[in-house]
DNA sequence: TAATAAAGTTAGATAAGTCTAACATATATA
DNA sequence: TATATATGTTAGACTTATCTAACTTTATTA
């Protein structure tokens, strides 16, 4: 039985593993920073939950998750997105509402009760800020990647990478709002230049394609479709 | 804001006082036997709640709710009998699976979760068990109370009270299975002889006009429906 | 009314999770 | 490579809610 605190441990771990792309490990540090506590408690809470086997490390050195802390983690991952979908699908939540609500409803120790939100919801593959739920099996939805300049107009998106990597584009990027996890909609392309307008949070931007062809992004359609299995989603997991 | 362990303590006193049916007060010894600890951490709870004005009580007396924890108490019951309800008629749970989950529910904290999960649910009045629903305001509704002779045959009803308390009554009533709180169902009534065949959890037993006098109960149609309001029912708080 | 039982209180301890302050190790850079 | 900065660790303390064991007060009854 895991404490509400370990669980919290865990989906951070899960989350910043997932972010990092790599399984390399994380730092005390970083996790501290992460769950908002002190190094020093990050220390303590590690030893426990190293003598029950949920995370592995050695002094000074980075922190990966067992085989049984990584299946906590994505269990709690996974009762966190049904609890938003639930509360944004069926009760009329707003998906900047949810989170809080969900930090606390995905601590509710009870197999059976998860099984009946994800049948009530209709098994849904992905949560309302179109993040994966991970399945019973912890098994998540990787969405199709495609770059910008691929994406058909009136189409809305989330950047989930970029190609370059120089510090010219980075700025530039940053400029008109391209942030990694934020949102990018392609508002329209014109025939004539070939420009694509694009808006983020920033607003609009007419931008060329040495941009779109550097920018890595999955469409909302996608992202939010239950049954893209096989076409433009692949298992991960 | 009220800690999960004091809004357990604030609940188990809303009910005490609402079982024994007076404002009278409650002891440590009892309410520890109530929530499953010990008088000892009863006694230091109960100084933090009354240093937060949430309970009355003086040395070697009795705990009484002040306004604040009443309405703390009645707000947690609220929200359990709200997530019962949800998991019955939503999540397709039977009525003895629901009070585990329900218990961990009840802590969520969120005013906007509360109202919309009863407005999801058509604001019902009485729980899965039969038990009133206390509305955002804190009222609830009374089931009216028949004696048992004023029941049509084949109604299933609880026993709430008697009128008699003599002890050849409560002995007999006893031994056909009477409890406060347990249900009774009115098989028939004989026509020849005026006798009322009933059902208990001790089985089915034949008796007079003379005990049926003398044993109020609530009917579970008006229990359970939602709309008796004033005709059946009437509000209390 | 004195003895006994029941109920209530206190002090000191424990466990989980956090903190601060001091110390130790590792990494980056001049 | 020496030094400065990052990062990581430890000891000791705090908080919340609980406990046990000893003690006190109140209620009952012989």
């Amino acid at each position: 039985m895991l404490s509400f605190t370990e669980e919290n441990y865990l989906k951070a771990l899960v989350q910043i593993g997932f972010n990092a792309g790599s399984e390399s490990g994380v730092g005390t540090n970083e996790l501290a920073i992460y769950l908002n506590v002190k190094p020093a408690s990050v220390n303590d809470m590690l030893k426990k939950m190293r003598s029950k086997e949920l995370v592995s490390y050695e002094k000074y050195g980075k922190i990966t998750l067992t085989d049984k802390g990584k299946k906590g983690g994505v269990e709690v991952i996974r009762k966190h997105r049904l609890w938003e979908t639930f509360l944004v699908e069926k009760l009329r939540f707003s998906w900047d509402e949810v989170h809080e609500i969900a930090e606390q409803l995905e601590h509710i120790q009870s197999a059976k009760l998860v099984e009946r939100i994800d049948e009530f919801l209709d098994y849904p593959r992905f949560d309302p800020h179109g993040d994966a739920i991970p399945d019973k099996n912890g098994e998540i939805l990787i969405p199709f990647r495609k770059l910008l300049n691929e994406v058909a107009a009136e189409t809305s998106c989330r950047v989930v990478g970029v190609k370059e990597n120089s510090v010219e584009f980075l700025q530039y990027a940053e400029r008109i709002g391209t942030v990694i996890g934020g949102q990018i909609d392609v508002v329209r392309r014109e025939d004539y230049d070939g420009l694509t307008v694009v808006r983020t949070s920033n607003g609009e931007a007419t931008v060329s394609d040495k941009f779109t062809s550097n920018v890595y992004v999955v469409c909302m359609q996608c992202t939010l479709g239950k049954n893209c299995a096989g076409q433009q989603c692949e298992f991960k997991k």
